[in-house]
DNA sequence: TGATATATAGACCAATTGGTCTATATATTG
DNA sequence: CAATATATAGACCAATTGGTCTATATATCA
């Protein structure tokens, strides 16, 4: 999954997944069946582990906007400095291939409608507990959150500060929460 | 342009550039060097007809919100439907090179700046006209936006309908004017 | 131990990559 | 018209691409 992630997909070359997996040029295709397999596997994996940390970071147990606030975080954290320069490999792998490959394009979608869901989710549940600014519709708002944090990947590449990124993501929230 | 527009980088063959330049092969190496200058000379265009286009939308003449309004407009119209999965050649660069290529790095990074420096001028103007919500800070918000657009762009690439991506765009908005 | 299954290294393959070069056309110009 | 400059098509190149296959180790197990 790392060299995918690192480099996209075109500029993958088996030698490197051979490095990467130490497997045998034989043993990578008994295991995988071809390039694009691997990569099918480690596009998945790569979205289930992000869910997966959604689903910690928004935890249900949680205040809501807390939850809302660590899922921002975690972004902030890992779209500036040297992590965001490394990049996504979904938002790399949305630009590259989702526009071509059918069987990609459904996982990229599949991915952005499961962060949509779980971010209103969680911004419901805000809105029911009275945390949220007068007029704010949950599902309008996880749109906007859901752009925002992959905005944040793409002008991540640049490298920028983490103070900066805060900020930015602070001054978002706060114009929906009270 | 189109043909790295389309496909990027590393997926644009030399033959698919002799027919997109209807050039032959020496004189298209006359002419630009190698690939890699020839996509930099794109990737030039691209960039400079979207700050071109930005300038338009959002000319000084005109009312600043209004401005800010065409400009949004301008990306929830490339970013759905067929224009939507075609994607956007900066964003593809991005991700694909901007990491590795320093050449490329600091065109994007340069993007970025005078991008949000165009918004941010529109959001100063917007705000001594009073047309901004209290506590609006142009810088802060101009990043929020150009994060917004980007990730519009991301999303774009399943081809979202045009309405939900404008209803996004006005909840956004909506939020810093008055 | 000896027999068998599994994984390895790496030779090998056709196709394609970006890039160079030359012989031929086609304009341009005197 | 002839002479020259320019652009063309496409042969050619070494390197690399994704992928297959075989001979050799290395385990596994009776």
């Amino acid at each position: 999954m790392g060299v995918f992630w690192s480099c996209g997909y075109h500029a993958t070359a088996l030698p490197d997944l051979l490095r990467a997996t130490k497997l045998s040029r034989g043993s990578l295709y008994a295991a995988f069946g071809d390039k694009h397999s691997l990569f099918l596997r480690a596009l998945d994996r790569y979205i289930a582990d992000a869910l997966t940390r959604m689903d910690i970071e928004l935890d249900l147990c949680r205040e809501p906007v807390d939850g809302l606030r660590a899922y921002l975080a975690g972004y902030v954290e890992r779209t500036s400095g040297a992590e965001g320069r490394r990049g996504c490999l979904l938002v790399a792998t949305a630009m590259e291939l989702a526009g071509q490959d059918a069987e990609v394009g459904r996982r990229v979608a599949g991915f952005f409608r499961a962060m949509e869901a779980r971010v209103a989710d969680a911004l419901s549940r805000a809105k029911t507990a009275g945390k949220l600014a007068d007029g704010v519709e949950p599902s309008s708002v996880a749109r906007i959150l859901v752009c925002f944090v992959e905005g944040l990947r793409v002008v991540g590449k640049t490298a920028p500060a983490r103070n900066t990124s805060q900020a930015t993501a602070d001054a978002l929230l706060d114009r929906f929460v009270r």
